[in-house]
DNA sequence: TACTCTATATTGTCACTGTCAATATACCCG
DNA sequence: CGGGTATATTGACAGTGACAATATAGAGTA
């Protein structure tokens, strides 16, 4: 008898909110987010979420955890495929994985990377920071002696970072135009990038 | 007699709330921003700026448009020192200039990359368009000869935009941890990924 | 068992917001 | 001069985040 008792306390009240917001936020956006759809969805009075969080911006802040850590996920699952390929292959791999969650699951990412204070939110900085070092170790266990032209493994990670980063930002914000496609798909988009990224632009 | 008499009819509204949504984004945050207060500030009653917007999400829409130009602004007066510099350098530039503008009006991005459908809205759109084309001139003009290694100036264009883009977005929201940046300054951190970019990161 | 204490949840309330409807005002054109 | 229309105002309503006061349940202790 440990969750979902129809009794005063709800048991598991805390993560209960987080679940519901995760999934609120894929059905309606993030602007349609509210504590009391939240409280409601659980079946809980509306007041009921300040027992366990101390407004609406600690709330985001835990959707947010949650999302790094279905996005750190996501990218392991990636690898698993690729766990012999060279290093291109790996690091587009992750790359990719990061731009299918990122399409997949918009408002998430916009609440992951909103107007959320870092310093007050200690373990959504950490969460956010345990992605990342995914990126660095795949970089970083993928390159074979000197395969990284003479960069830091942590500044070709965050090249990626910012790469797959802003491509999914200008993806879902439908800003780039189309004839910059130039025949590629979108969901090859970023396996270009990366290959540019490796080859480097200017011969 | 054409502004700011106090006369029953404002004269310029519609400007006027523009010009005050990114006023009040600067100072206070993307969520503070209310239509009922841009109508105080504008000293108009609550519901005069239906008169020229249809709802909130119109007003955003503007005020990203009027974004959108300022940022083309800042590029290209950015390109006023470079104009005879090699083509790595009016890169990294325009790049600078990007991240420079973001990390000054951070609340200002995330209206113009906020959840306005695009479609909805085809002279946001456009002006997001010009910008972009702001980057693929530079590039086009940059280059001499078979510079870009083959690849086409849309696709260089659309690799600087989303690392300027991307990097903005991290360094806003906080997410880079400082053990990443290895001694190098932030203000920084766009050259190098430039240069990155430009070498290629598998030697 | 009975009693208290405390974490948890509820009800009630407030100011603020976006939006709609109805009304008022001022400028334009005949 | 007079009517019409774009512009602005007042009034109202439901939804929201947040605070205060109150109620309930369950754990620990006598």
């Amino acid at each position: 008898m440990s969750t979902s008792d129809d009794s005063y306390h709800h048991g598991d009240l805390k993560n209960a909110l987080i679940a519901a917001g995760v999934k609120l936020l894929a059905t309606e956006g993030a602007e349609g987010l509210s504590l009391r759809k939240l409280a409601r969805e659980v079946g809980v009075s509306h007041n009921a979420p300040y027992m366990h969080f101390a407004d609406k911006e600690a709330v985001l802040a835990a959707i947010a955890e949650q999302g790094f850590r279905l996005l750190g996920d996501a990218i392991a699952a990636g690898q698993e495929s690729v766990r012999e390929a060279p290093i291109e292959k790996r690091i587009a791999r992750a790359a990719r994985s990061y731009v299918t969650f990122a399409l997949a699951h918009p408002s998430h990412l916009s609440v992951m990377f909103g107007n959320l204070p870092s310093s007050n939110y200690p373990e959504l900085a950490r969460a956010a920071h345990a992605t990342f070092e995914m990126l660095i170790e795949i970089v970083r266990a993928g390159k074979r002696g000197d395969e990284l032209g003479g960069y830091e493994a942590e500044h070709v990670a965050l090249l990626i970072w910012t790469n797959a980063h802003g491509l999914s930002s200008l993806l879902i914000a439908q800003k780039i135009p189309s004839y910059a496609l130039m025949s590629i798909a979108e969901e090859d988009l970023i396996d270009h990038l990366v290959h540019m990224i490796c080859q480097g632009v200017l011969k």
